[in-house]
RNA sequence: GCGGGAGUGCCGGAGCGGUCAAACGGGCACGGCUUAGAACCGUGUGCCUCAGUGGCUUCGUAGGUUCGAAUCCUACCUCCCGCACCA
């Protein structure tokens, strides 16, 4: 290596920390921007060539923002509870304190040297008491609210986590962490937060958001709002509300089907069904969630009937294995010849199909039928509805049961209570207290945090319950014996509001300043992957708005602009320790520096794709840094032609308008391209304007050669403007004509060449109205070897022997070559 | 099944109505430099043709809109990624 990049980095990543260039603070005056990237769960195995992906894309954004004149926050810190530090600790016997700390020190390390301009005096770690004391404040605030409750529920449960999880963290009824161990059903007490009652919001303002398409397609769907109507049917003499957004085929119902796991399933159940219908659960309930899914639709009579409000028909109910009990009302009524789950189970059953929609150009009948017609239609058979639209006769027939009492619009939503109670120990312990008398009772704020104690012992159950001596409390409403609540936070609670104390993260008295919070808040450029569309990126809107509510925010949503970075890969499947075929930052920098690895992934491919990692690859940008290294070692200041004036304006133009929508591989072709028509000899200001440019994506070449002729740093220097005036198209056509002529003279050099004959010399040419030609002469003559002359077709002196001047024409200078 | 995205040269990947046989990089070939190699520099890399600056065929497949399409529309095929019995 000609140049000790490594030293150079080193140099500077030193110098920058020294100076603290990068520590904000609020200034009123100055314009803020925040650029923030999803933080990390600090992984023992530290970070590789994927990981870092992410940050250098928010690192060139922050750079760019803070050399426009905005005063960047731009943090960074760790979501350091969770259970694989615990699961590590129980393997290596290592407490996950220990663990976790020391995967941070290796993290922090690991991105210093990627040059990353963190504000590192903001740093958070969230299993620090001081972080996660404000955890356990929101906690009792939701508490208050009502917004976190203690239910007993069928909740997912992941035998190898040994906790209950989210359902945002189940996958394909798998488990988030485990890809093959099956979801388990289970009914338990767990804390759930209430986050459906935000879910018109949340849902609304998705549409307010500058997000990726996909991931707001994919929170709608997960949110899954749809209007329809609860409509009572007796049984038993009891009502029974049944949600349908169909109320339109309420002539066609056959039957009803009771989920399998609904509460009050026996109420219905008659005596003479109930060993049927326990022989049908037992079989349910030994089948894997999975499973159930897949099978086919099945189910028992329950004994008992239901009356349909409207027809005052009796039909019969079942319980089914298709109908969910968490969504809507737990039963639904069964119209076979319009939806398809009935119309199977129906067949199966022998159950009666009636039609009561027929499409507009066919008839369809009963007997014929292979499948449910679920299209809108005209209604038949449909009493004093029969004639309407479906569309139409939705509406109508809502009309007339609300105004009948016998059912009542609602919006259903897909989105589910948020289950945050886990039975592990690395986690932030929920501030609650049992007692005998009193039953459950908050911690009061004032004896926050409920500190995590750190001798316990693991292998068996939860770790806490080996904590005796800090189980033990009096109860601070009888001060009677009590124990204290074993479950921990979800780590997905640490990650929800995180952003908002990197705006106040020492503040020991409060969450956070709420003026501090104002100015900096909303997140102006988030940075992360699509895997956190349905969790975090869901969890941290509705904390947004449940602060907001509390009074400490005057914002509704905490990011405005999500940008989602692509996946690096490497021999053909992603960049992960587990496959194997990770490439470390470190060992990249040692052989070609962190500059060249920066520039390469960057120039790959646009950000927001998937990039193949090549060795090859990355000796390309390393011979560009090359070149560019050697050029401004020998490089004289003094003037630039009008003509690179022009391009480099033109550059300055397009290559901050390709940054600022993260078209980060045009920029960088763009520069390549200015650097490569450099003469010897530039102006300053040109050759700054490139340094600058090119220092977000490579800050540590570019600052080392700024130093040549400042002393200041160029990372914070400002962000050059381009002079329209100075852009001149015309020229960029001349350099193609050129370029044009340079082609056709290499053709003719191949023919003569074909024909045995070798060309050394090379005569041109040019009409006297297209004498721009004539500046190109080094270029030719460098891109053709050639010896070049170039004449004006009116030159009387002009070298011509075979008379091919006569052919120029416009813009088409005639060649002779010998 | 539903939703999102993508199919371009030997490869990665730009382009998203004319300036496109297609940026930039990689590979390969040839030439220069060199004792030789590495590095570096230049050329070429769809087909044909030619002392020329021209023709033909290409951007998943098939149609269509247009004076004009890789770019717009329609259908189909393939691949990737989410969600998945939500009534």
């Amino acid at each position: 290596m000609e140049v000790n990049f490594q030293e150079i980095e080193k140099k500077w990543q030193k110098a920058w920390e020294e100076a603290k260039i990068f520590q904000v603070r609020e200034e009123k005056g100055k314009k803020k921007f925040y650029v923030l990237e999803m933080f990390p769960y600090p992984s023992g195995t530290g970070l590789h060539m994927g990981h870092a992906f992410n940050y250098i894309i928010g690192d060139v954004y922050a750079r760019f923002k803070r050399m426009q004149g905005y005063n960047v926050l731009y943090p960074m810190g760790y979501d350091s509870f969770g259970l694989p530090a615990e699961n590590a600790a129980i393997k290596q016997n290592i407490h996950p304190k220990e663990f976790t700390e020391k995967a941070i020190e290796n993290f922090i390390k690991q991105q210093k040297s990627l040059g990353l301009s963190y504000d590192w005096s903001r740093m958070i770690k969230t299993h620090e008491p001081s972080y996660y004391k404000w955890d356990q404040w929101i906690f009792l605030q939701m508490l208050k609210k009502g917004l976190v409750y203690r239910k007993k529920a069928l909740v997912n449960w992941c035998p190898e986590c040994k906790t209950a999880l989210a359902n945002e963290q189940v996958k394909n009824g798998r488990c988030w962490r485990h890809e093959n161990t099956e979801i388990e059903i289970k009914e338990l007490e767990q804390w759930f937060v209430k986050i459906t009652d935000y879910a018109e919001e949340l849902y609304e303002d998705i549409d307010l958001l500058e997000w990726p398409e996909n991931i707001k397609k994919m929170q709608k769907n997960w949110i899954g709002k749809s209007h329809g109507i609860n409509i009572n049917f007796k049984i038993k003499g009891k009502t029974w509300p049944v949600f349908t957004t169909r109320p339109d085929t309420i002539y066609g119902v056959t039957f009803l089907a009771i989920s399998w796991q609904h509460p009050n399933l026996f109420e219905i159940v008659t005596k003479k069904q109930k060993k049927e219908v326990e022989k049908f659960l037992k079989k349910i309930k030994s089948t894997s969630q999975k499973e159930i899914a897949l099978m086919e639709k099945e189910g028992v009579f329950t004994g008992s009937f239901a009356t349909n409000p409207l027809t005052k028909e009796k039909i019969p109910v079942y319980v089914c294995n298709f109908v969910l009990a968490e969504y809507g009302s737990g039963i639904v009524m069964c119209v076979p010849a319009h939806d398809q789950r009935d119309f199977e189970f129906a067949k199966k059953y022998n159950l009666p199909i009636k039609i009561v929609i027929q499409p507009e150009n066919k008839k369809l009948n009963e007997k014929e039928m292979k499948e449910a017609y679920t299209e809108e239609g005209v209604l038949v058979d449909s009493g004093p509805f029969t004639g309407l639209q479906s569309k139409e006769a939705r509406e109508k027939i809502s009309d007339f049961m609300e105004e009948k009492k016998i059912g009542k619009r609602v919006v259903q939503f897909r989105l589910k209570d948020w289950l945050i109670s886990r039975q592990r120990y690395w986690g932030t312990p929920i501030p609650v207290i049992h007692c005998k008398n009193c039953g459950i009772i908050p911690v009061p704020e004032k004896e926050l945090p409920v500190v995590l104690p750190e001798k316990v012992v693991f292998g068996k159950g939860n770790p806490l319950e080996t904590a005796k001596e800090w189980l033990k409390v009096k109860c601070p409403k009888c001060k009677k014996e009590a124990k204290r609540e074993t479950d921990t936070m979800d780590t997905f609670v640490n990650s929800s509001w995180y952003f908002l104390r990197y705006c106040d993260p020492k503040n020991d008295k409060k969450i956070f300043d709420k003026e501090k919070v104002k100015y900096w808040m909303p997140i102006d450029q988030y940075i992360g992957g699509a895997e956190h569309a349905c969790a975090h990126l869901i969890y941290f809107r509705f904390y947004t708005k449940f602060l907001r509510d509390l009074g400490l925010l005057e914002i509704d949503e905490p990011c405005v602009k999500l940008f989602n970075q692509g996946m690096v890969h490497k021999d053909g499947s992603v960049m992960s320790k587990s496959r194997g075929n990770v490439v470390l930052p470190e060992e990249v920098s040692k052989k070609y520096g962190i500059d060249a690895a920066r520039l390469f992934l960057l120039s790959m491919a646009s950000p927001d794709k998937d990039i193949e990692w090549t060795d090859k690859g990355i000796e390309g940008s390393y011979r560009f840094l090359l070149k560019v290294w050697k050029y401004f070692n020998k490089v004289k200041i003094g003037k630039s032609s009008a003509r690179l004036e022009s391009k480099y304006n033109k550059t300055v133009k397009e290559v901050t308008n390709d940054i600022e929508n993260f078209k980060y591989n045009i920029a960088i072709i763009k520069l390549k391209e200015l650097f490569d028509s450099f003469d010897e000899e530039e102006s300053k200001e040109v050759l700054e304007g490139f340094l600058k440019m090119f220092s977000v994506f490579c800050p540590h070449i570019t600052e080392e050669l700024w130093h040549k002729w400042n002393n200041t740093f160029i990372s914070i220097e400002k962000w050059p403007e381009w002079k329209e005036e100075k852009i001149n198209q015309q020229f960029d056509e001349e350099e193609k004509d050129v370029e044009k002529l340079i082609e056709d003279i290499n053709n003719l050099v191949w023919l003569l060449k074909r024909k045995g004959k070798t060309p050394k010399k090379l005569f041109v040419y040019v009409l006297p109205t297209d004498k721009f030609y004539l500046e190109f002469v080094e270029k030719i003559k460098k891109k053709t070897n050639l010896e070049t002359f170039i004449f004006l077709t009116n030159d009387k002196n002009k070298y011509d022997p075979e008379n091919k001047a006569e052919k120029a024409r416009e813009k088409k200078p005639a060649i002779y070559l010998e």
